[in-house]
DNA sequence: GATACGGGCGCC
DNA sequence: AAAGGGCGCCCGTATC
């Protein structure tokens, strides 16, 4: 990855990403003399990761990757694949970025100067960062940056001021994924060192230990079935025999069927519990702890801004699953707390920008949103929402069926475009979230006009809260407040408990500014459950 | 030994 | 009561 920083006032830097800085000597050393309101074209917020951590702010930047995941989808956006859609070139015939013999050949055929081949395409050696050694080099570089930014500025432009807004958003978002990869969720780890022991026993030290610990796990499920040989646990199929032996039959292990036949024999719910504890064994164990939070408690995942799919965040190491009995461990240092917020009924909300239904955009002025939507259609509470989340999961059958006919009865044009989403994803045709993001559906299948159905609302709300996000990130800076957890509808953010007060209206303020900014309007309301915590498991 | 895939499950 | 979108991750099996 080209690793690359320009301004597009002409002011600005450019790393190579191994050696020497060229353009500039030292950027941690440049940063104070730039202007804060500098505007940054970057190829990815990941290649400057180096200046975001020597402390540049890169509060308004221009993220050619991400725009460009906006504009066609997908998830791939090396600069030699950006470089070639906003040139109107064939993806495909873009050098691949390892050093393979054909394009060190054709890289030999060419002028050592020119960044461009012949055919178009970026050089390969430039998208791997190999020939970025001289200023001259990096300056034509940051030049295609330029050209690429001004290609997709105007495209986004044309899409409308959202698609522009959101541009803006998914940029500062992808600094923001750097950022939460560089600082971390603070962990009080003696509390994950106890929780962890209760599931899963005591550290083992050594790997006769670690078995041990694992056949005292097996135990009390084996125990429910004297007489039974060996038995593998972790095999779905053995433990489908093991429970028809037992009399229990079932079409499969999971827990939804499990949970159905508790009562049937001892050895399920032994089994249930064994599952919950086995899962914090292995994914959120000894091992975890060890490999992701750090000597300074913190622990560290890798962020992106958005998937490949809809556009939602995405973050490794647990940091986006982490179990609910693993969360009073994550908590605020010494003399800070969290302040935490969740966008309530967030994806009905989106349903209502995204449709413009002012029928159903109503409603959105409620806190409750459900409460007016039951009463419209005459239900209780409770059906007007599993109809509400049935229809935007595209669940035809269950108990919801009945409120959808209710639900397209009084909120026809909500309905008709989730519809035409659906039908649009089942014929193999792409879609776009309210901020214009396209969404591939490549092969047309029912599964598909599932997933685009669901992909507008999903995509769309995660936009949004991108747009609050990046906005928190700046509002609570002053406050020496800063964001590290991003969990799709909630934020956490570790702030000194002096400004937690105000830290918590900055962020309430911040979705206001937000969702106005990316509405374009004030028909839609959002609302935000906001609090100060020292622990995340006080929250609710 | 590396890879792919499905079952299963945590969170939203 | 029943099964509908996304992600990351673990385990076991199958395959080369």
């Amino acid at each position: 990855m080209g690793a690359l920083v320009i301004g597009v006032d002409g002011v600005g830097a450019a790393l190579p990403p191994r050696g020497a800085p060229v353009l500039a000597e030292d950027l941690g050393g440049l940063l104070p003399s730039l202007d804060p309101t500098t505007r940054w074209v970057t190829w990815s917020a990941r290649a400057v990761a180096p200046a975001i951590r020597a402390g540049a702010r890169l509060d308004r930047t221009w993220d050619l990757a991400e725009v460009h995941r906006l504009a066609h989808g997908g998830w791939v956006a090396g600069p030699e694949r950006v470089w070639a859609l906003a040139r109107g070139l064939d993806p495909e015939g873009a050098p691949s970025a390892p050093t393979g013999d054909l394009f060190d050949l054709l890289a030999d055929e060419l002028p050592a100067e020119d960044l461009v081949r012949p055919d178009g395409h970026l050089r390969a050696d430039a998208v791997t960062g190999a020939w970025l050694t001289t200023p001259q080099r990096c300056a034509a570089f940051a030049d295609a940056a330029r050209q690429v930014a001004h290609h997709q500025r105007e495209g986004r432009i044309a899409a409308g001021r959202r698609a522009l807004a959101t541009a803006h958003a998914e940029s500062a978002t992808a600094v923001l994924c750097v950022e939460l990869e560089t600082s971390g969720l603070p962990i009080d780890r003696e509390a994950a060192r106890r929780l962890v022991t209760d599931a899963a026993g005591p550290e083992p030290r050594t790997p006769a230990e670690e078995l041990a610990a694992r056949e005292e796990r097996d135990a009390p499920v084996l125990a429910a079935l004297p007489g039974t040989g060996h038995v593998d646990l972790r095999n779905p199929a053995q433990v489908k025999e093991m429970l028809a032996r037992a009399g229990v039959d079932v079409p499969s292990t999971r827990k939804w069927v499990l949970e159905a036949q508790v009562g049937a024999h001892p050895v399920v719910p032994a089994l249930l519990e064994w599952r919950k504890r086995e899962r914090i064994a292995t994914t959120y164990g000894w091992r975890w702890l060890r490999e992701h939070v750090g000597s300074d408690d913190r622990l560290r995942g890798a962020w992106a801004a958005c998937d490949g799919a809809a556009g939602r965040m995405t973050a490794q190491a647990g940091l986006h699953n982490l179990p609910a009995e693993l969360r009073p461990a994550v908590a605020a240092d010494e003399g800070h707390v969290f302040v935490r917020a969740d966008l309530g009924q967030v994806e009905p909300r989106v349903l209502a920008a995204v449709s413009r239904d002012r029928a159903f955009a109503a409603a959105t002025r409620s806190d409750d949103l459900y409460a007016p939507v039951a009463a419209r259609l005459g239900v209780e509470r409770a059906v007007a929402k599993v109809a509400v989340l049935a229809a935007m999961y595209g669940q035809r059958s269950g108990p919801a069926a009945e409120a959808l006919a209710g639900l397209e009865r009084e909120y026809p044009v909500a309905m008709a475009h989730l519809q035409r989403a659906q039908d649009a994803g089942r014929r193999g045709v792409a879609v776009r979230t309210f901020g214009g993001r396209l969404v591939r559906t490549d092969v047309a299948a029912e599964d598909h006009g599932r997933f685009a159905r669901n992909a507008v609302i999903q995509g769309s709300a995660a936009e949004l809260f991108k747009a609050w996000a990046a906005t928190v990130r700046v509002a609570v800076r002053p406050l020496r407040g800063r964001i590290v957890l991003c969990l799709h509808d909630e934020l956490l953010v570790h702030v000194p408990e002096e400004h937690a007060a105000e830290a918590a209206a900055a962020v309430d303020r911040a979705l206001t500014d937000a969702a106005r900014r990316w509405l374009g309007g004030e028909e839609v309301h959002f609302v935000a459950d906001t609090g100060i915590v020292r622990r995340w498991s006080e929250a609710k």
